[in-house]
DNA sequence: GCCAACGTTGGC
DNA sequence: GCCAACGTTGGC
């Protein structure tokens, strides 16, 4: 059982679209890096951090899980899709999502700057210095103490 | 809207 | 393989 992170625009896909969907495809990561958490390390029933990114109050705002293997992101063989990548092919893919259903939405936004104010989230991943990764790993100790802020 | 950070691209 | 230019992310 692992943690992770994982940022959404609420603009474009909130923690209450998840909701509704109940599960969604994670489409349209196009970093190597998140790609590799996702492709490497994900794995059915792994706690998500749902985290709204570029808004009026950016953090955590819910809980999500999981919810199977990685697979190629069906968008970037799409020629209509912004993410469509012309180097990706069927036979060799670029880039895996997994699909992620949710679990469950905070009571409270826990807000970056209050997340910043933990000494114990010292080297927290989403905390350091210009980091712009959409999907990043956290430890069990982190989960824990930033749930225990809600 | 600004801008720092940083990943990617492409010329050489 | 270097590195300048460029594009994107994301907080403010």
């Amino acid at each position: 059982m692992h943690y992770w992170l994982m940022k959404s625009e609420p603009d474009a896909f909130s923690i209450d679209d998840l909701a509704r969907a109940k599960t969604e495809p994670w489409t349209g990561v196009r970093n190597y890096q998140a790609r590799n958490f996702m492709r490497d390390g994900m794995h059915v029933g792994d706690g998500v951090l749902f985290y709204h990114s570029s808004c009026p109050e950016p953090g955590v705002v819910g809980i999500a899980e999981v919810a199977s293997d990685a697979y190629p992101d069906p968008t970037q063989f799409d020629r209509k899709s912004d993410y469509y990548d012309e180097k990706s092919t069927p036979e060799n893919p670029r880039w895996m999502l997994v699909d992620v259903a949710f679990k469950r939405k905070l009571g409270r936004t826990i807000g970056l700057d209050e997340l910043k104010q933990q000494a114990r989230l010292e080297g927290f991943a989403l905390l350091q210095r210009g980091n712009r990764l959409s999907v990043l790993p956290v430890t069990k100790a982190q989960w824990s103490h930033i749930l225990a802020l809600e």
